[in-house]
RNA sequence: GGGCGGAUAGCUCAGUGGGAGAGCAUCGGCCUUACAAGCCGGGGGUCAGAGGUUCGAAUCCUCUUCCGCCCA
């Protein structure tokens, strides 16, 4: 037999067993039309990107999922590809340039994108390799970019459609825009963070007759802009006003004061100023009531030529002028401090600025109503289920998307305007003359789609839509999506919303979300805070498996993820656990012959090995099936420690002495323990249980591509068990007299066992040598009755154990232990005893508890009967 | 303001109507030839608080307190 090293050295395994895998092709799906398929997408990193410790527990866990279903028999495809991440990559492109002092426009739009692509061909795969790092079994030869030849014909077939079935539209809308990136935003792309900010109160001056209107506001400058004021219909205050007019401070521009039911009588004095340019609600306002829009700041957050003597100010150079003026003028009422949710670009963390320009916009509600009753149905299931309500939520507010972005990186819009004749033509090719009248002057829109535009489209147009592809028909729909909560509406909606129109059917029937991984303090990790636990370090320090398999352990639904290093050392212990267990193994076929194992001739414990291995194996599948990663990885854990590890290795010691049969069939459990054991570990630890399976004898090229193990019905054994569990508890309780005592672990202990039970009597009998071995007892003795004089015992429900040691017992400990022991017995009877006595649970309680309780209460009896007894004979020996 | 989640051992968390659990940490004893990255044993909890439903509540309901997250 093979020997193996003393301790598990992951460097020199990991890498080699990823190259065996790729070369012999297992990540790549056979396309046999009898196997079911399973397929995942992978949620395309940012080229930009480097792994971080979210994109560890999203590939480990479809790397679980995908490892398993393809042993289980499944023709499996996880198709991998990255995402050309619009803003955030034309970003990291422009800071470089920055660096030689130039700007994009410098360069113009052809030579900035050569340089994006150069860009992307040197260090856009750098997250590619890491996940290699990590173990994923991707189909390499399938990997994807969203900005690829067929991806992007996928885009513009998707756009052209959407237009001609009037989805798509341009218009003047406000929108979110950053005047840092330059570009318009998506409603989702803004985050809204609480700032201390300040509430103005601003006196409008009614233009006939004295009096005033005082607003409140958190933004003066807008000021300049506002077309009305608005109040509350219902607000009694300022119900005379409504319908008159007051004169716009350091403008003169005379307003109206409206009513308008959005407005907050509670909020600032009731009334509100209007600036329907550049809010959101005011912009709603306007539409309502047939307001004026007036832009008074532009693309780059400067004041434009409507806003008078201000133009060409700063937005934060301006708020200082307007409210000094606005002071020195008198209309400066008073000044609150006030905290305000500002908009924040999520690419850049700029203050965004709400807009009107001109850009496209996806009509939602007729996809959001498919996508919404996908959910409702149960075609597509959201895990865990309570995510439903948000989705729901969220679909019910949902406003059409603003598609367009003003960037240089990304899908060009393949629409063109004709100088000669006006017309706007939209077109799967690109256009070299206007379809209206021939004119060749054309001019192609400048703007590019919304990154999440081409990765709506990620679960068909990577399979090759729109051609009708051998790879769409076989694995569209895909089985399951894993994503973590955040992108729930940038991008799993708009996948279904997508999948549904143009597959005419869901992209996925499964959405697996899971956690956020945060730090041991449960603060996001951040650059910035420091805290960041950098996967690919781990994988240096603790190895991948190490890494996978805490990620695994920690992943319990609905909650997020606590990570410290720490974990993961405590779970690399784990690893070389095994391979211990392993070496074991190893050490001991010596003249190792594979057997039929029938169960009669097996011995106690190995029927009850081989039943517990079963259980497990049945709790691993199902909690698999069920997303419960953690309860998978935990039952596995415990299985392979604490019984395989703990009691079995151990017991089998026993037996491996031996010549003959029974070592033969000792050495055919012990190996068909571990290889089934490493079998199911596989998915979560692909790298140590490859190389000592391989050390194994073994059938088959890989264990990658040997089957996932299944429970054996007649392996379970329940006797086996029971038998076991009593042994275990003798066991225990020697050890713990010993424990007690300290009596040197290599000393031999006698020992004395009561039980009137003829069965258990006849079992310790059989199994003496085993409790001999694992207690470390010398002689034991079996009896019904006769407690040995002054010696130390614990009382069992169904026996009582002895160590008689001359010498040994020392009277108060030994009856402290009894006492307390009393206590908690005494305590329990008094409770189940109470139950017994209540007709209620006689009568209501289901037959079976009673009846458990019934039992229960004898058990508790007869044991505190054993200790008062034993508790007198010490009281006895006292005196 | 609206919504969702959480509060169980020192820490991290499972348990979701019928005997309070795990891992880590801690304490005591061991280098027992697979493993000291280990083995054996121990201690530790009015399951956030109050009320209710029930024969029976950590578990279901209501309220309160505190802590997260999302949306406005």
């Amino acid at each position: 037999m093979k020997e193996i090293p003393k301790s598990y050295d992951f460097r020199e395994v990991e890498g080699k067993w990823y190259r065996f895998w790729e070369e012999k092709g297992y990540f790549r799906p056979s396309l046999d039309p009898e196997k079911p398929k399973f397929c995942i997408v992978i949620p395309p990193p940012n080229v930009t990107g480097s792994l971080h410790i979210g994109h560890a527990l999203n590939n480990t866990i479809q790397d679980i999922l995908a490892r398993y279903k393809r042993m289980d028999g499944y023709d499996t495809l996880w198709l991998p590809g990255t995402d050309h991440a619009g803003i955030a990559t034309q970003n990291v492109v422009e800071r470089e340039l920055a660096k030689e002092g130039r700007t994009r426009h410098d360069l113009g739009r052809e030579a900035f994108l050569e340089r994006v692509w150069q860009w992307k061909e040197r260090f856009g795969n750098r997250i590619i390799e890491q996940l290699k790092r990590l173990g994923a079994s991707c189909d390499w030869s399938r990997l994807r970019f969203t900005m690829d030849e067929g991806l992007s014909r996928a885009v513009r077939e998707v756009f052209v459609r959407l237009w001609e079935e009037g989805l798509i539209y341009r218009g003047d809308y406000i929108i979110n825009w950053c005047p840092r990136c330059h570009t318009a935003l998506a409603d989702i792309e803004v985050e809204h963070k609480p700032t201390a900010g300040k509430l103005w109160y601003l006196r409008y001056p009614l233009v006939e007759g004295s009096g005033e209107v005082v607003v409140a506001t958190t933004r003066p400058e807008t000021m300049l802009g506002d077309t009305a004021v608005a109040v509350n219909p219902e607000d009694e205050r300022y119900r005379d006003l409504i319908g008159r007019k007051v004169r716009l401070p350091l403008i003169g521009r005379e307003i109206p004061i409206i009513a308008d039911k959005s407005v907050d009588p509670e909020f600032g004095t009731g009334a509100v100023k209007v600036t329907p340019a550049h809010d959101f609600a005011d912009f709603e306002m306007a539409q309502r009531h047939g307001l004026p829009l007036v832009k008074i700041m532009d693309e780059n957050g400067r004041m434009t030529a409507e806003a008078g003597p201000y133009a060409g100010l700063d937005r934060f150079e301006a708020r200082k002028k307007v409210l000094a003026d606005l002071e020195a003028q008198g209309f400066l009422v008073k000044t609150e401090d006030y905290e305000v949710m500002l908009g924040h670009c999520y690419r850049c963390d700029c203050v965004v600025e709400p807009l009107i320009s001109k850009q496209w916009f996806v009509r939602m509600k007729p996809l959001a109503q498919p996508a919404m009753a996908a959910v409702e149905n149960g075609f597509i299931r959201l895990v865990p289920e309570n995510w439903n309500n948000l989705y729901f939520d969220w679909m019910r507010k949902i406003r059409d998307w603003c598609i367009s972005r003003q960037i240089w990186w990304g899908h060009r819009i393949p629409a063109w305007t004709c100088e000669a004749c006006g017309r706007t033509s939209v077109s799967r090719e690109d256009l070299k003359a206007c379809p209206e009248c021939g004119s060749e002057r054309l001019r192609q829109e400048e703007d590019v789609l919304d990154t999440w535009f081409s990765s709506a489209l990620w679960p068909f147009s990577t399979l090759g839509w729109p051609e009708k592809t051998e790879d769409l028909r076989s694995f569209y729909p895909t089985s399951v999506l894993v994503t973590s909560f955040d992108i729930l509406f940038f991008w799993v909606a708009r996948m279904i919303m997508m999948g549904l129109h143009f597959m005419g059917n869901i992209p996925f029937r499964t959405v697996y979300i899971h956690a956020l991984v945060r730090d041991e303090k449960g603060q996001k990790m951040s650059k910035s805070r420091g805290n960041v636990i950098d996967p690919v370090v781990m994988i240096e320090k603790y190895g991948a498996d190490a890494l996978r398999f805490t990620l695994a352990a920690l992943a319990a639904q609905g909650r997020d993820i606590k990570l410290s290093e720490s974990r993961i050392e405590g779970y690399k212990h784990f690893v070389n656990k095994i391979w211990n267990a392993a070496r074991f193994v190893l050490l001991n076929l010596e003249g190792f012959e594979p057997c039929e194992l029938k169960a009669e001739a097996l011995p106690l414990v190995s029927r009850w090995i081989l039943s517990r291995l079963s259980r497990t194996i049945e709790r691993v599948r199902n909690r698999l099936e069920a997303y419960e990663f953690d309860q998978a990885a935990l039952a596995i854990y415990h299985f392979f420690w604490h019984e395989f590890c703990d009691w079995y290795i151990e017991a089998a010691k026993l037996y491996l002495r031996e010549e003959g049969e029974v070592r033969t069939l000792v050495q055919n459990v012990l190996y068909q323990v571990l290889e089934t054991s490493l079998r199911l570990l596989h998915p979560f630890m692909p790298f140590v249980t490859e190389e000592l399976w391989q050390a194994l004898p073994h059938e088959g090229e890989s264990l990658m591509v040997a089957p996932y193990p299944r429970p054996e019905e007649a392996l379970l054994d329940e006797k086996a068990e029971r038998e076991m569990a009593f042994l275990m508890e003798v066991i225990v309780a020697l050890r713990n007299i010993r424990a007690d005592y300290h009596i040197h672990p290599t000393r031999e202990i006698p020992a004395v066992i009561l039980t009137e039970k003829t069965s258990l009597q006849a079992l310790l009998e059989r199994e003496k040598a085993l409790v001999q071995l694992l207690a470390r007892a010398g002689e034991i003795e079996i009896r019904e009755s006769g407690r040995p004089e002054g010696a130390a015992s614990v009382v069992l429900s169904e026996a009582e154990v002895f160590v008689p040691l001359e010498g040994l017992v020392d009277l108060e400990q030994e009856m402290a232990r009894l006492k307390k022991e009393r206590e908690k017995v005494a305590k329990e009877i008094q409770r189940v005893e109470a139950r017994l006595q209540n007709p209620n649970f006689l009568e209501k309680a289901p037959a079976e508890v009673v009846e458990k309780e019934k039992a229960r209460a004898q058990e508790l009896a007869e044991r505190l009967k054993r200790i008062e007894e034993n508790l007198a004979r010490f009281e006895a020996l006292k005196t």
